[in-house]
DNA sequence: TATTGTTATACTCTATAACTATA
DNA sequence: TATAGTTATAGAGTATAACAATA
């Protein structure tokens, strides 16, 4: 094994979207939730920071303003967050869970987790220590901020 | 750190998603090749066995008949594929790849893994190797599959 | 004039339900 | 009757281009 940045690109490549398939899939199954991936991504996202703007979300999340304002309308209509207009710049707006949108970010959080978790337990620790690791390295690359909390 | 399998699941699910969030970024950045990430496993799905059903495919990368039914459509009009019924049991098809969609495979293959490999850069051959280690042990539990060739 | 967001438009991805053709 | 695929339909995710409102 050479372990060259190659064939480390090799192996995300084919695993990532593998990983993601059961993540979405998991996802919709569960009928009481029923968020896509950007969906939840989003409330999590709100849920994580005070009141962001559509700037600030579609920024972190990497997707174009007009993408993530479509996500936001749904969420909106779900009423699962509320959208206002900021006062001090009227140009942009502030976003903000509902006790709704809470609820469901929390049920959806602890059920996909449930299911990965369920997928993972014929690991050893040493393996679970080796991805939660490895992880920890891809995260700095691929959304540039550290872990802001623990496991929730 | 305790590594528990709650934990191992917390950081998938947060670094997976901005990991694929890339590769699909990158992918549609090369105008040469232009594939989604289902077209192209698709296609290398079909360069990795040999003259594959409808059926196969579509398990394997875990999509539902008229999805990648229509996924294959597309792929066949833009004459990357040939699709054929199989002489054996004319309800099935064969899928293979056309000379052209042999060559893009490979440059888009190319591509995506050049910029993911240019990302990667910054690790240590550490990192690395833990990392590689890492996929293989999620390869097993999200692919079923172990790996069938080196880095191509 | 520059910034923030939304609307219009057009793809692809994805699923479920209903259908056709073959076995 | 069961299996392999396709077609019909519908909704979400995504992008680019054009627009409106505010600074």
């Amino acid at each position: 094994m050479k372990a060259s940045t190659d064939e480390c690109a090799h192996a995300i490549l084919e695993v990532a979207p593998a990983i993601m398939r059961t993540i979405r899939t998991e996802m919709r199954r569960h009928r009481t939730s029923d968020l896509s991936v950007p969906q939840f991504r989003t409330l999590a996202f709100i849920d994580n920071h005070e009141g962001p703007s559509l700037s600030d979300v579609a920024g972190h999340i990497g997707l174009t303003l007009p993408s993530m304002s479509k996500i936001v309308d749904g969420l909106v209509a779900r009423k699962l967050i509320t959208r206002e207009i900021a006062s001090a710049d009227r140009r942009r707006i502030t976003l903000a869970l509902t006790s709704r949108g809470q609820t469901l970010l929390t049920a959806a959080r602890g059920a996909t987790k449930a299911c990965l978790a369920e997928m993972l337990q014929s690991l050893s620790l040493t393996d679970r220590t080796l991805v939660i690791n490895a992880m920890e390295t891809l995260r700095l690359i691929f959304l540039q901020q550290p872990a802001n909390t623990a496991a929730r």
